[in-house]
DNA sequence: TCCCTATCTTTACATCGTAAAGATCAAATA
DNA sequence: TATTTGATCTTTACGATGTAAAGATAGGGA
């Protein structure tokens, strides 16, 4: 009781997880020795994995060094060696995410097929990912504990906004050069990811349930978004 | 040096805070005994004063209880009794910020003249706050660790919200009414804020740099929410 | 064969949140 | 006025966390 902490008993079989997630263990080069040797192999990856489960089991508070270990049934410590730091670990985390999240976004397009769809394909797509992985997208742009210096993370932060400019490119017929951008392109792609991200800050927040619970009965959450992208915009003078 | 904790010697003379600062110390009721009483008269206040001290200087992740206690110069477990939890100190401080915040978005409009400016005032007097202190944004709007059931918070927040609604209601001139809404009106509300606050996180998360960067020579962040907000929107397609 | 190095475990320590019990004082009560 | 009471603040204690440092273990090359 008193040490609570190497409470998987170590050394001893590691649960292969829940059940249908990932080999139980990749087994590098050698034929397999199979029976939980003292050198992981793979615990770069593992940790990663077991990170991403802790994540959505305990949410971003549960998100510690210590309990990704333990997912991972290895020592506590066993995580600095391959991440330095708990913010290496986010860090590589959200890079997982950033991949996932283009991904996510790349394929939306190859679904669409009238203008109306391809359109709304990327904000919806985007949306869908982070109601889907709450804890992700928190990782991902709430924390501020990520180190951009981290070439992975750099890197697939990078190439999540190159494909927002892009799509806005699209959008305004232009070519977006790489390196200047009218105020007006700009604005574009400002008001594009704002609007966007705001949205899924506030949804995620739980803060548009009261707009949500005074539509017309049956609107969902994908209308509104689709309302808030297409409606025409009117009015004038909004101070009181 | 075992116990590096009271540092500030128990019961000595507390440090005044820096200088220019609310009164030393309030002093209750009685002629004020100037002489550091057992009881502090105002410690709820002082403390609140000195979160929002230590979260402006060492930002969110130096804002701990025993943190706060130092500052304000008690034991390290006197904000405990005043609010019950970390949760309660961050619900409290958020609440103190959702009404510093509506403050500033009320004498924003009054010093608006031209209907061009009166359009622009909130939204950028909303921006405005947020940099200005964004410690303090960042526990209203970025915390998963707050208690919306404290009426303190809930009221200040909601305060917020319909202010905003009110303003919408005025740019497109209609009864925005307390408990229905149509889609277009929910949409321009999500509209609004959306682009707004997610203006506002990616700019403090510093995601808009790479924008700004690239934006004609001296545009800034200002103009880029104007434009932003006031930009026809133009073209189609934003699938690759 | 033997050592070297990366990998993982143990141990240790400061800090944090939080609970519980003790000290202190203002004010109500008698 | 003397006493009690309850709120306020301090002490002490405990488990959890991040992180550093030293020890154990093996895989691979000399």
């Amino acid at each position: 009781m008193a040490k609570s902490e190497t409470a998987r008993s170590p050394r001893t079989p590691r649960k292969t997880s829940s059940a249908s997630s990932a080999p139980p263990r990749p087994a590098r080069r050698p034929a397999a020795k199979a029976e939980t040797p003292y050198h992981h192999g793979a615990l770069r990856e593992a940790l990663l994995q077991a990170a991403e489960q802790v994540l959505e089991r305990d949410g971003l508070s549960g998100l510690t060094l210590r309990a990704v270990a333990r997912e991972a049934g290895v020592s506590h410590a066993a995580p600095t060696h391959h991440f330095g730091d708990l913010t290496g670990l986010l860090s590589e985390l959200a890079a997982v995410g950033f991949r996932q999240f283009n991904a996510a976004m790349a394929s939306s397009c190859d679904a669409a097929t009238t203008p109306m769809e391809r359109a709304l394909a990327r904000p919806k797509a985007y949306v869908a990912y982070a109601q889907a992985h709450p804890g992700m997208y928190g990782i991902m742009f709430r924390t501020e504990r990520l180190d951009y210096s981290r070439s992975s993370l750099h890197e697939a932060a990078e190439a999540s906004f190159a494909g927002l400019a892009n799509a806005i490119g699209m959008m305004r017929q232009e070519q977006i050069s790489g390196d200047a951008l009218t105020l007006n392109q700009g604005a574009a792609i400002a008001r594009a990811w704002s609007m966007v991200h705001g949205f899924t800050m506030l949804l995620l927040d739980g803060r548009l349930e009261d707009i949500l619970g005074r539509l017309p009965e049956g609107t969902t959450t994908e209308r509104l978004l689709e309302a808030m992208l297409t409606a025409p915009i009117t009015g004038k003078l909004p101070c009181p």
